[in-house]
DNA sequence: GATACTCTGTACGCTATCGGACATAAAGGG
DNA sequence: CCCTTTATGTCCGATAGCGTACAGAGTATC
């Protein structure tokens, strides 16, 4: 359903950070070559390993970028929004990476041929600083998910793997599984339900059959790992949101 | 100059794959900036958030790129040696980044001012090339051990961290406490102890107070989790050894 | 050679998470 | 409205890793 009512169904490409921190000229240089693309709920935006034709930029929907094992455990090591851009590897001359793209919140997205990033990317100005930034702020989200992974409970994760999502969709709620909120953080379903109702006792969020809220945002982010904060921070500082108009 | 790295005993730029991969002309513009400088074990090349001031290119030497929690618990989330350099932050623009830089295996580097970095990397030629496909080979290792830290046991991660870090050094053998290592795994030190145990028992390993000897190394890469391998196979596809004479 | 210190080994109870089994409950299609 | 499917809740024993404590063994120092 309307997942985002407030940004009642039309979507512009400078719903996407990126795309709207760009000086006017280069953005329109893009602009036709930008395609407007609806990304359903599961979908493989890309393969491990596999070719990348396009580079997706998000305006309401989120991605995830996740390994899945040769035992078929997966994790989730970063998710992007309307932020970012999915694709990074291609500009960084790898031409794809080992993890797969997955839709994690159906939305529309706008992509571009690779060739078009490609040759526009070597022009060195705006558009390189910005997706190297954003890179970075990339690289901060898995670094922080390794130490995460590493150090922290599960409810804590939880916690965190929420209010990163939340803030990409500019909402206190969102439709998400048990199930699939597991695989992300690559633990099992019923540690999901014990974070959970965990949560839910406390009063800071509110959830059923799929359908996540939060109620208490504050004190949420008061249980939160620190991982969270860094973050956020991080990508704050290096993707200050000047946005055009 | 002296692009020979067959004089043993002395270290040389180049011993450094990726100054070693550089067009002699683009090399030769380098080399008035290159500072040879000893890291002795422990050093901090960087700290969190800090500035940087130079960029690190190890010869002989590792580097672990590591997080330090508020509870002072830590985790490493890459290691750099002679293939790389440490302090991606700076060309990527955000001039610094949370983790720490530190010497985990003593050496030489070559360093540079970052001024002089930034730069050449500006010049948007086969230096940036390089620098950005190394800095993609550095994501991969850091998803990648956002995954072990989630699936894999100690022992398993051990031997990951054994084969990376003997990897950068050319050898068959390390000096490291367990100790020392507990706090790169973020486990631990008996963790170690124990894992360390079995590996000897199982006589791939031999060690004694800080000195470990890989005696049967194609045993103990059929032992460590696919981690190692993915890792690997990126760093070699995306940073082929082209090292010039 | 005595002594202090570092490194490694081991043991014990504790907790979080796993793995699996199963129960309930809501949603949705015929 | 029944019945299947999907989502969630709960319980159980098993296990990996933690925290703590301590013991031995090697190394360094004087």
């Amino acid at each position: 359903m309307a997942k985002n009512p407030a940004l009642s169904g039309i979507s512009t490409p400078t719903q996407n950070h990126l795309l709207a921190a760009l000086p006017t000229a280069d953005y329109e240089r893009l602009l036709p070559d930008l395609e407007r693309v609806p990304l359903p709920l599961g979908m493989a935006v890309y393969e491990s390993g596999g070719k990348l034709d396009y580079v997706y930029f998000p305006t309401d929907c989120i991605v995830s970028l996740l390994y899945v094992m040769k035992s078929g455990a997966s994790a989730e090591i970063a998710v992007v929004g309307y932020e970012g851009l999915v694709g990074v590897a291609l500009f960084m001359g790898g031409e794809s990476t080992p993890s797969r793209a997955v839709v994690q919140s159906a939305g529309t997205a706008y992509r571009l041929p690779s060739k078009i990033l490609k040759k526009e990317f070597e022009h060195s100005g705006p558009l390189q600083h910005l997706l190297l930034r954003y890179t970075q702020a990339l690289i901060t989200q898995m670094a922080q998910t390794a130490v995460c992974n590493r150090h922290h409970s599960v409810e804590q994760q939880l916690s965190r793997w929420l209010l990163l999502s939340l803030d990409r969709l500019n909402s206190d709620e969102l439709h998400m599984t048990q199930e699939l909120i597991a695989n992300m953080l690559g633990v099992r379903r019923e540690g999901v339900t014990e974070a959970a109702v965990k949560l839910q006792t406390a009063g800071l969020i509110k959830y059923n059959r799929g359908h996540i809220k939060v109620l208490d945002r504050p004190k949420l982010e008061e249980r939160v790992c620190e991982c969270y904060a860094v973050v956020k921070r991080e990508t704050d500082r290096l993707l200050p949101a000047r946005i055009a108009s």
